[in-house]
DNA sequence: ATTATCTATAGATCTATAGATAATGC
DNA sequence: ATTATCTATAGATCTATAGATAATGC
């Protein structure tokens, strides 16, 4: 029982590709159930190992779902990191809402799993909020708003325009269950979606 | 013990109270840990009943989810309903804005709630999306796509329209906790957004 | 020798029920 | 008499650990 966890020997291979399957398997549970919702027999399952074998490669329950949501952070606020002061503003709006549809196509899964978490009230989240989404932020805010006090982007509120991107795009994974029921049989919904917003912001911001 | 909820005399004074505070707790514990995340001990200490004394009043913890919903979804289809044919197109459609930044601000919880279950795939909710919200969607998006049609809207795809409404305006409920740390201390948030709002699909669809 | 996996089970948490007792309305 | 509530606990579900065994790498 000398569990790996805790210790940081150089994991061997069988050891990292474990340690992907289960948080492949996780993710997948965590998405779809919530935190409370997910059980490791779930996650056993999923994955194709046994239970006590899951509590070999992780603390427990919570480690796993701390490590998705760490790793999660990161990837999310790339695209919005992306957002360069010297590119020519409408672009570079536009571009960061293609990629966050984009985002929503490919990662489905890391979506719901950052709802599930924000909606519970961010309870292993919020710290990470504060200290890595904050700043960033805040800096793309006061960027926004020279590009609209220089006249290259029609003014409104930066924040709610960041909000509503995040919103729109994401929409499209978090209530996909809603999408799928309304846009009944229909294919390239998200094709559709960014479209429409492209058209959307593009009206909103443009001079 | 005689439990009431499936026989039908018409109930007492106490037993409409109690049920009323049953749900309003449960409303409260449900739509911050979602199903699986809410116990009945919540519910309990949260309404002052007891335990057992709440499974006098409901055949258990599914019932009185499920009753939840079905209250839900009334109140969540009629501010589109108040669509009207024979209003002005634009301020109709921005009415309609109005009116889901003002549930979002009066009803946080029912939004969260109607989150936590389209985000689980809606299991209990599927059967009432179809039957409750298809049809009505429909009657909706063909009403806006004739406004379209005769000039009096900018055209565009009148689901995604409707998706990016619902979206903007509930990310404020759904996603509080992020929205809390990103706009710090400040009061009227949600004025902020719907003033945002407004402009925004005003602009996307003055033609 | 070390790493990885298995069986069995302890211990905690939760939903739900049994059965008795108290409160209320004719 | 009927309605409402309480105590006590059964039974199911889950996380986690103990302890033994199998597989792997020098």
């Amino acid at each position: 029982m000398a569990s790996i966890a805790q210790t940081q020997k150089k994991p061997s291979r069988i050891q990292q590709r474990n340690r992907l399957r289960i948080l492949d398997a996780a993710l997948d549970v965590f998405s779809r159930n919530g935190y409370r919702g997910a059980t490791l027999d779930q996650i056993a399952e999923q994955s194709g190992l046994s239970k006590p074998n899951i509590l070999y490669y992780f603390d427990g329950k919570e480690d796993i779902h701390v490590t998705l949501l760490n790793q999660l952070m990161e990837s999310w606020l790339e695209p919005l990191e992306q957002l360069d002061p010297n590119g020519e503003p409408l672009d570079e709006i536009l571009g960061y809402v293609s990629r966050k549809v984009e985002m929503t196509r490919e990662f489905p899964r890391e979506g719901r799993l950052f709802a599930n978490e924000i909606l519970q009230g961010a309870p292993r989240m919020g710290p990470h909020l504060e200290s890595g989404l904050k700043p960033l932020f805040d800096e793309k805010c006061a960027l926004i708003q020279r590009w609209m006090d220089d006249g290259k982007l029609s003014p409104s509120d930066p924040r709610h325009l960041i909000f509503s991107i995040w919103s729109t795009t994401q929409h499209y994974a978090d209530f996909d269950a809603q999408v799928r029921v309304l846009m009944a049989p229909e294919k390239g919904v998200l094709d559709g979606a960014g479209v429409f917003l492209i058209t959307m912001f593009r009206k909103l911001l443009t001079p």
